[in-house]
DNA sequence: GATGAATGAGACTTCATTCAT
DNA sequence: CATGAATGAAGTCTCATTCAT
């Protein structure tokens, strides 16, 4: 029983490609300030200033919109981590990782909400749709991150090692926009996070 | 417009108590095999072998059994932490870490879907609801870990690490029994999440 | 991609029965008097005096109502024809033929419209619904009629005169009642297709 | 609240010509092919290669296709049932009754599935709409075969006559090819039909 | 207390039709 | 004239919740 969720028709017109832009925008608004609950195709097309018919002309169904929504940030996801490997870009694995942290921090920054449910709605149908697989696969990114640094890298299963490293960092980046502790600034959720990744990773040093 | 989410009623004879109990194995049965979609009042009903009626009788409102199924799997793991820092239980911090996470792995073996819904769910109606906070506060709980272990920890602002901690662990315990890597065994990912959290808190040793 | 169209729930109580047959009778008299265009689950069930929730607490979808009507339609016509069939009912075929078109008749009369329509519809999704074949095979009916008045049946291929022979009367039951010619009585038409499935079938005679 | 259903412009260039044939060739084929369900405007201008817009310049609504198409079905067997009735063209009654069937049959033979959706559309809006008559009686044609063969027929009611036999005939080669019976060919069909017409109308005869 | 039939607001989605380009 | 994007009324169906028995 599969259900279709790329697009119905790819728009030609401008016109189009702005009323697609508008639903999308629309789409993470809703669910970022009035939540899952009010995420309907009709407040969506409301917000977006269109008819729910223009909606469904671009998309599918409801579900296609969560799923370009998490298509889109799966991508932003992973230009953040593959800018930070860029060759030369980076010295160390701690610049790196860092790089990393901060470009995911900025990215969540703005939509923190709208991250976590995507996550749980994008999950939710996971199974029933064939949902096409964002094609990208972050711990292949980890794993270049650590091949690349290899030399400071003391862990031995880097397939395990990246297993842990991609969940960490995720979760404390969500944890870091979503539920920060009390009084602490971005800059130092940052270099905890940091902190975190490369105590376990790299070969103790003095530092720090 | 608050919402009440507490038990309609306390069960004081011993056939309510079965009831709410069947009501509640159901719902997280429903929840861990059939998914959110399929969480209906009268589904959950069903599967507890009473009729809709009868739920209502106990839970005011759908809200209500996700709340109380948060709050008993809360109650849970604050158990294990709590056993865990047992006086005397556990001589090294390590040794501490490894009893919480292995305590959390296997609260989370048998229905790791549950967790993963239950946290969405309850999180969806956080707001709206007044919802009892479930009274304990998982950061005291490490912080005083932290403390009690004094000695081997070298991290400065306890608090910030507390934090650190703990989201750190829920998600890689989660991602252990959701999205594990592949071929590595349970005890492998236990010692993984341990290093992760030891390599932060601890401070460096020659072992491993 | 198979549709299920057999009643959702069996209702126990007598409340149910009613509720279930009101729906019928809502649905037909709809149908009947307001055309396929008025024929909506809300339309049905506000005529039935019933919420469209218990609609579908007992159909589990629109189409689910026309297989209802049809197969009750069957299942009547199947009758008229077996009381016809009824051992030593009738002693020669015409009689046996004209109790038939007389049933026919009789159990078209009222509604007209509804079987016409009812037809369209049912036909209209017959593939897309895996609709439980009535049971009933009213060519055999015919096919039964033909050997048991063999001695006055000249045709040869007996299979294809019970074709021909169904759907003569089929057609022209439907036409009696929907675009009769003006000024005839019923009795009239009756007369005039007995006459067509008579003389096609029988030895030629000198009555008429 | 009549309804036109008129052709909205006549088309005086050809290129119109083309386009409106072009129209009607994929309504046809869509009703043929994909059935009533499938039957949109937006469908029906995409098989035919022409925009939405292009069809409602040439067709006030969706309803005017199916009047179109009615109407040009209603001609085709108003010329078979022309030819057969043609000075000299036929002998007898018998002849001249067989070439009409044959003329049916042929005409309903490319597209069976397309005559009988078209009927009941058709029927579905005849009241709401003002439906032109298609201008010809096709029981004033019926009428006129049996005066020209007057001395054949032996039927009183010419009129009653006309009646059965107009729908004998239309359901039996609707029938023929849309529900034959197994393993008969369409001559066998053909003389099916044309016997049980033969043998209600004309004086008995030896033949056969 | 228990039952389960009934309710009905509201969500998703379609499609005939219009109109700016 | 043609195009096709946009519209929105209307239809199907679900499910939390109530209440008569």
């Amino acid at each position: 029983m599969d259900k279709r969720v790329d697009a119905r028709k790819q728009p030609r017109q401008a016109r189009s490609q702005a009323t697609v832009e508008a639903i999308l925008v629309a789409a993470a608004r809703v669910l970022e300030r009035e939540g899952s609950r009010a995420f309907t195709t009709n407040r969506v097309a409301e917000v977006a200033g269109v008819s729910v018919g223009s909606l469904y002309q671009y998309f599918p169904n409801k579900e296609a919109l969560i799923v370009a929504l998490h298509d889109r940030h799966g991508r932003a996801m992973h230009r953040v981590i593959g800018d930070a490997l860029a060759d030369g870009a980076h010295a160390t694995l701690r610049e790196a990782v860092a790089a990393v942290v901060r470009g995911m921090l900025a990215a969540h920054a703005d939509e923190p909400e709208l991250h976590r449910v995507l996550e749980h709605e994008y999950a939710s149908f996971d199974e029933r749709t064939s949902a096409p697989d964002t094609g990208f696969d972050i711990y292949r990114e980890v794993r270049r991150l650590l091949r690349r640094h290899a030399g400071e890298v003391r862990v031995a299963d880097r397939e395990l090692a990246a297993w842990a490293v991609a969940h960490t960092v995720h979760a404390l980046v969500h944890a870091a926009v979503l539920e920060p502790p009390r009084r602490r600034r971005r800059g130092a959720l940052e270099g905890a996070i940091v902190d975190v990744v490369l105590a376990y990773l790299a070969v103790p040093s003095t530092s720090r």
